[in-house]
DNA sequence: CAAATTAATGTAAGCGCTTACACTGATTTT
DNA sequence: AAAATCAGTGTAAGCGCTTACATTAATTTG
């Protein structure tokens, strides 16, 4: 119960009869020191209880064994998986984690590198690569090597992610290949958010490529709720000729769109046919199941967390990894209708 | 591009003509300079581009403005929202957030105590107060005030959480007002987790005093997935009597039981009433929508925070905030079938 | 108006640690 | 056997910051 002084360097030393030096280099490198020694001095360690004091750590060895990660929320299940993975892989190379929210906003990740870059932090995670280039530099000026994540940036930089655009692309040909002429889209929010942006215009390119240009593709943005993917829905729904295939630019959009159509009496996939994207815990619980690209956040996670430290030992490393994604049939995809609604 | 030398308090000084003691005072304690010389101050901050140095500050002032979480997992949708509620409101106050997972493990939660203790935390966010003595004791050593947040613990401690056994007894007594006889729960594991130990007991309480005997109430404890909540359904619907409703101590858990249900052909709540804890995204989204219990953890984070605040800055506080919690009526709940299965 | 008080700033001593360098004694090399 | 090398340890100089105390100038007081 009594609030006991912390035991120092000196304290281990002192108990050990050794010098300070000897005790720091039984934690920081063991095989500098005789085994009788360190013995010792792992008793004096031991029975004071001593830990290292990060503040003395950092300001002596310029290192901080920290790393930080900015991203948008955690309250999304697709972050907090990742972010999940990336700190138990950190914690497996003694590395701690820092975590901060953007809130989608670049101003206020602008903000919060800064924080971070004041902790000195060894090296941070951020989502993407839609950032002003001012952020980027301050980096840059700070020697701090970064990392976007979650998609593929593009000409310079480090990313490990997917390949957004290739994968909407593919889950559009599926689509296609059903018979579905009138495709609709519901994207994610587009601005400063490549993932968003590229799904869209993965969608487009696919149905471009098959002749449906844009004009005939429309596309609502619409914000990461339920609610917004039911409205979403429900203005796609109204128009004339009714498409016969939403494509969505999430599971939870998705979701929302399912919730409506049932809501509207439309039969999925009877009457509409509608997609996903992440597959997120959600997609494989309604009804019927959401067809949906899987996207697998926890190797991601992993990934990103070999690359940073790699990058802040400065080991070789490849540019950027591209993690595949899948696409999952499962109920909401099918032909389109007989007799479509004009 | 260049990597320049990250400047110091003594460039600024140097920069604005005058001692680093007063640049120290500009960013910490403002009234304490004149204007004019401030504004030269904070021009030179401005122009070389100063942020202090974490480790230099922290070493000379011991303060760290870090606070630490452990948590579970972040691949939790209680945890990951709680945690990110917590996150905005530390950073409304200036402290950033170090995160941890223990995996539901003891031990690992104490390794991650130390590391938190050994980067200087203010002070650390708990889950539960189910925990070996030697822990909690580490921290008083350390003088590392420290909260449980999720539930309300025992005698001594500071907490801030839902009172879980409450809100069971509380839904376990909506069930039976239906009419229900023969329950059952599916129960997460009540090892060292006192959230779901207790969720266990306000249902086995509320049964008791409704003459319903733990003889008469199968439980079985299954883990966090939906596919241990359907193996647990399909077990207890095997059961004679057939139970006419199953308390789940989740939602996840009662996702996969009605998964497992129509999978089974049993009509949810035709043939079998089923209800959840938690309230997460999932409970609107499954059909019919779960009854269950709203458990608001934004707002829970938030009082975290706020709470742990003034323990760290000793101010007088409550020892236990208790954020209510609220029954939700949805569609899986409904009178027991007339003539239920032997 | 001298003395006392106050306001603004400077001086300098660490905070706890790492690490370059120095030192010692033992081992190897020539 | 002297010289060179090396392993093990100690000495001590900071790392960048805060803050107690000292100093100076401006203001108030008796």
């Amino acid at each position: 119960m009594s609030e006991l002084a912390k035991p120092t360097l000196d304290d281990v030393a002192r108990a050990a009869g050794v010098s300070t030096a000897t005790v720091s280099r039984c934690l920081n490198a063991p095989d500098l020191v005789i085994a009788a020694t360190r013995e010792r001095v792992m008793q004096a360690v031991e029975a004071l209880g001593y830990t290292p004091d990060f503040g003395g750590r950092a300001l002596a060895s310029r290192r901080t064994n920290t790393v930080g990660a900015i991203i948008p929320t955690m309250d999304n299940a697709i972050f907090a998986r990742g972010l999940q993975s990336f700190q138990e892989a950190l914690s497996r190379f003694g590395k701690t984690l820092l975590v901060a929210s953007s809130g989608y906003s670049p101003a206020r990740e602008r903000e919060q590198m800064e924080v971070m870059a004041g902790r000195g932090v060894d090296g941070l995670l951020l989502i993407g690569s839609a950032r002003p280039e001012a952020s980027v530099e301050f980096l840059r000026r700070r020697g701090i090597p970064f990392l976007g994540a979650w998609n593929l940036g593009g000409e310079d930089g480090y990313f490990v992610g997917f390949d957004n655009r290739a994968a909407a692309a593919g889950l559009t040909e599926k689509v296609l290949a059903k018979g579905h002429r009138r495709l609709a889209m519901i994207a994610g929010i587009t601005e400063m958010n490549d993932r968003a942006a590229d799904r869209m215009e993965g969608v487009r390119s696919a149905a471009e490529r098959a002749g449906i240009g844009a004009d005939q593709l429309p596309v609502i943005e619409a914000a990461y709720t339920f609610d917004d993917g039911a409205r979403a829905f429900g203005e796609l729904m109204a128009r004339s000729p009714r498409p016969t295939a939403v494509l969505c630019g999430n599971d939870v959009l998705a979701v929302g769109a399912l919730q409506k159509a049932r809501e509207l009496g439309l039969r999925v996939p009877g009457d509409v046919s509608i997609t996903g994207f992440d597959d997120i815990d959600l997609a494989g619980v309604v009804d019927p199941k959401l067809t949906t690209v899987r996207v697998p956040h926890n190797r991601m996670g992993e990934a990103a967390a070999e690359m940073l430290i790699k990058l802040m030992s400065k080991q070789p490393v490849e540019r950027r990894i591209e993690i595949p994604t899948e696409v999952v049939e499962r109920g909401t995809l099918g032909p389109p209708p007989a007799d479509p609604v004009a």
